[in-house]
DNA sequence: CTTTTGTCTTTTATCTACAATATACAGATT
DNA sequence: AATCTGTATATTGTAGATAAAAGACAAAAG
């Protein structure tokens, strides 16, 4: 297999998802705007619901025939892409402490293990790298530094250091900024998910994204903000596999950000720099307590 | 061909540069410590050398027969990795002007360019971008965020917060920590590199790199330390395509490290903060004003 | 004249193959 | 008993091939 036509089969499917409000479809260069794809795709999309029965299609013409049913669409595994399976195959293999720090990690074994190529894993590993938890000996194997006490405490400072700077730098985003529309919207959504908390505070963990992304933004450093993509990606690991007191721990660190927001609304500095400093400790005890010992 | 063998045609070479003080060389699992590499390299090595008259090797006995020749050598160019290749020729690319920012990068062309497979380019790129000049669109091709006055002031923003952060550390080192030696070598190279300045002043960024290395190693924070990795290939190339007032800039970054090194030194954290932010201050001025514009 | 479509070309993502290099282990040597 | 060598096996680094996806351009349609 050369290369996988995932990209096909998720927009294929969300595609179907749409085609029931319509009765005739916009033009292909519409369509690859609406779902990020080129040309040549959508027209490989608009080819098999031709095949299958759902649309009429002419030129410009494309008629919606039937509404889709349910196995008209991919199954949900054929639309995941060679990253995320290897992604997960790896941090389940890491967080599960199937390998513990300071082993070796071989690209030809994780391979096989996955069923991928050993390019494609060799490529995720450079990625990941950047993560800090793996570092590669040139010429042999990668070694596991492994999610270890000191590595929380050494993502965590970093964390703090560009999180203040960056809190500093929003109070001079302009009123007109679409930043304070979105700390809006964001706050309304903490609002939410604190009345429903029993049910939904699964759904923190992308709430939290959110909010921290906007602030890391407002710094304007491409470095800061790459650094954001690291927390984002521990935590959302992170939460994933440890949900020990996890309904307790997110109403607290919603309240916190509550705190947050407001203070970044004061616009008063000093009382910004608190309510960051506050949020980020315990958001550090929390990943420091999530560390395997 | 599948792998080039420039590991053992390098070590080939500094095995050669040193043989001629020895009679009789040491086991291969010695040599294969000192130079770096496994085994198997080491008897590629000395089966070459015996092949090429050099030794006479007959289980532990090594012995010299003659000094080497300048032609027993392999030429240095063929001792550079594929990777140094790819990374010069695209570096020049980017600093010439050649592709300037938001100009699209083709691996396919870059492959073609440089005469390498598609997967090494790949590779370099995907480790290329954690310096923040590049960036990719999935399934599409990369964009050339270019080396631009907010690059050169995001990248000296976040070397400033780390540079600080790690010269605060310092102090809490230990006196016997062996990098107060380091530090004790740094300076006498300073004063060595300031007396011949006239001659030896493209020594300079060489020196430059080792005494913040040390700094940002007291961190003993990982990611601090990966960024000056940044920072180090950025100045690096900074100093080989941009010579103007070399010897002048040089001159004032020796003096201004050796008042750095010294309030290093006295433990005293205002006057260390003080002459870090000095130093770090011209350092990003020198950055700024080598941006094309 | 602008947008859409049909067609063709190029590039990316991925697998496989293979030489260079590393690693494992048993027998030989000190 | 420890270290070294000989040999066999496994893994990495790199090229090349190919399907999927993107992109280019001219003809067609509004």
């Amino acid at each position: 297999m050369a290369r996988q036509n995932t990209l096909f089969k998720e927009a294929y499917n969300r595609c179907l998802s749409d085609i029931e409000e319509q009765a005739n479809l916009p033009s292909e260069p519409e369509l690859g705007e609406k779902y990020g794809i080129s040309r040549t795709t959508v027209r490989a999309i608009l080819g098999r619901m031709r095949d299958n029965g759902l649309i009429v299609w002419d030129k410009r013409n494309k008629i919606v025939l039937r509404p889709p049913k349910d196995d008209d669409f991919f199954p949900d595994e054929e639309t995941n892409s060679l990253n995320q399976i290897i992604e997960r195959a790896f941090m389940k293999r890491i967080l599960t402490g199937e390998a513990s720090p300071g082993a070796q990690i071989s690209e030809a074994e994780i391979a096989r293990d996955v069923g991928a190529g050993t390019t494609s894993v060799r490529e995720f590993l450079i990625r990941f790298s950047r993560f800090g938890l793996i570092e590669k000996r040139p010429n042999s194997h990668w070694v596991l530094k492994g999610f270890t006490l000191n590595f929380a405490l050494e993502l965590s400072e970093v964390r703090e250091m560009f999180e203040v700077k960056s809190a500093a730098a929003f109070v001079t985003l302009p009123d007109d900024h679409p930043a304070w529309a979105e700390l809006d919207a964001i706050e309304a959504e903490h609002h939410t998910l604190l009345g429903d908390i029993e049910k939904r505070f699964l759904d923190f963990s992308a709430l939290d994204e959110r909010f921290h992304l906007l602030v890391h933004r407002a710094s304007g450093n491409r470095f800061v903000i790459d650094f954001h993509d690291v927390i984002a990606f521990i935590f959302h690991y992170h939460y994933q596999w440890n949900k020990t007191h996890a309904r307790a721990r997110n109403e607290r660190a919603l309240l916190e950000h509550l705190d947050y927001i407001a203070a970044l609304r004061s616009r008063d500095c000093a009382r910004i720099e608190a309510a960051c400093r506050i949020h980020l400790a315990s958001a550090r005890e929390t990943l420091i307590a999530s560390v395997p010992h």
